[in-house]
DNA sequence: CTTGACCCGGTACCATACTACAGGGTTTAT
DNA sequence: ATAAACCCTGTAGTATGGTACCGGGTCAAG
C-alpha cells in the first residue's frame, strides 16, 4: 500500500481526520492528486509534517506561523536573500523563547531547592521569573 | 499612589482592562480588596503578574497550565514533596521545549548557510527537526 | 457642582483551531 | 452482492482566550 488514505494518515500522525482536511484549507498540507473516487492520496512521509505541525504548536507558533516557517524551502521562484531573511527572523523569535523558558525554568528549578530542605517556605519566586 | 485601578494595571501590563477582568474570573488573578465604591486596588506588584502570564503563553502554555505553575507556591496548605513534584513535573516540560526550539533552530541555521552558498537546495531541512 | 474620564457587573460577540454531523458516494471483506 | 467501514463536501458547533458594549455608578479637575 504505497499511499495512505486521509483516515490512515491521521491515525497515524494520531490527530483527527477533520484535523487533515482543515489543515489542507488552511494551506499547511498540499492538496494531493485524488483517487477517481475523489480520495486523496498522501504520500506515507506526510505524516511529519503533522507532527511538525503539531509540536511547532505545543511551542507557542500559530498555524500561520507554521505556514511561513514550513514556506521557508528554497525554490526557484523566491529569491534567496528573502528566505534567508524569514530564516533569520524566525531563528530570533526562536532565541526569544529559549531565553524566555531558561528563565522559568530557573524560577521552577529555585523553587525546588527551596522546597527541598525544610517543610515549609515563605515565599514563592516563581514570579520573579520572566520580569522583563 | 498606593494602589493601582484596574485601568491602571492593565495598562501598566499592556493588556486590555477586560483581559484583567477576565483573569480574575479564572482565578489567574487573586480577589483583591475593593474600595467602598468597589473599584479593585491592586498592588503594583501585580503588573509581574500579568508579565509572566504573557510570557508563558508565548511559550505554549495554557491558561490552566499557567494556573498550575501560579499554584507552585508554598503554602501551609500544600505539603512540600508535592510541590517539588509538580515544579519537577513543570521543568521537564519545559526542557522538552527547549530542546525542541533547539532543533527548529538548527534546522533554520542549515537552512540559512545552505542559502548563503549556492542558488537552490532540493529539501526542506526544517520537517527534520522535531521528529520524535 | 458639573463634566469627562474612569470603574462596575453582565452579557454578547470575536478569532483561532479544531470537531461533529448530515447526506451522499466508495471500498472491501465476507 | 451486500453490509460495514471508509471517504467526500459543506456546514454547524465547540473550546479557549479574549474583547466590546450596555446601563449605570464614581472620581477628580476646574
Amino acid at each position: 500500500m504505497r499511499y495512505l488514505t486521509t483516515g490512515q494518515l491521521a491515525k497515524e500522525a494520531g490527530v483527527n481526520i477533520e484535523t487533515i482536511r482543515y489543515y489542507e484549507r488552511r494551506g499547511l498540507l498540499p492538496k494531493v492528486p485524488r483517487r477517481a473516487s475523489g480520495y486523496r492520496q498522501y504520500p506515507p512521509d506526510m505524516v511529519r509534517r503533522i507532527r511538525f505541525i503539531k509540536h511547532a504548536q505545543a511551542l507557542g507558533f500559530s498555524l500561520k506561523e507554521i505556514s511561513e516557517l514550513l514556506s521557508l524551502r528554497l525554490d526557484k521562484n523566491t529569491p534567496c536573500y528573502e528566505v534567508k531573511r524569514r530564516a533569520e527572523a524566525k531563528i530570533k523569535d526562536i532565541e526569544e523563547k529559549i531565553e524566555n523558558l531558561k528563565r522559568m525554568k530557573k524560577a521552577l528549578a529555585r523553587l525546588t531547592s527551596a522546597c527541598s530542605g525544610k517543610g515549609t517556605v515563605l515565599d514563592c519566586p516563581i514570579l520573579e521569573a520572566l520580569d522583563n
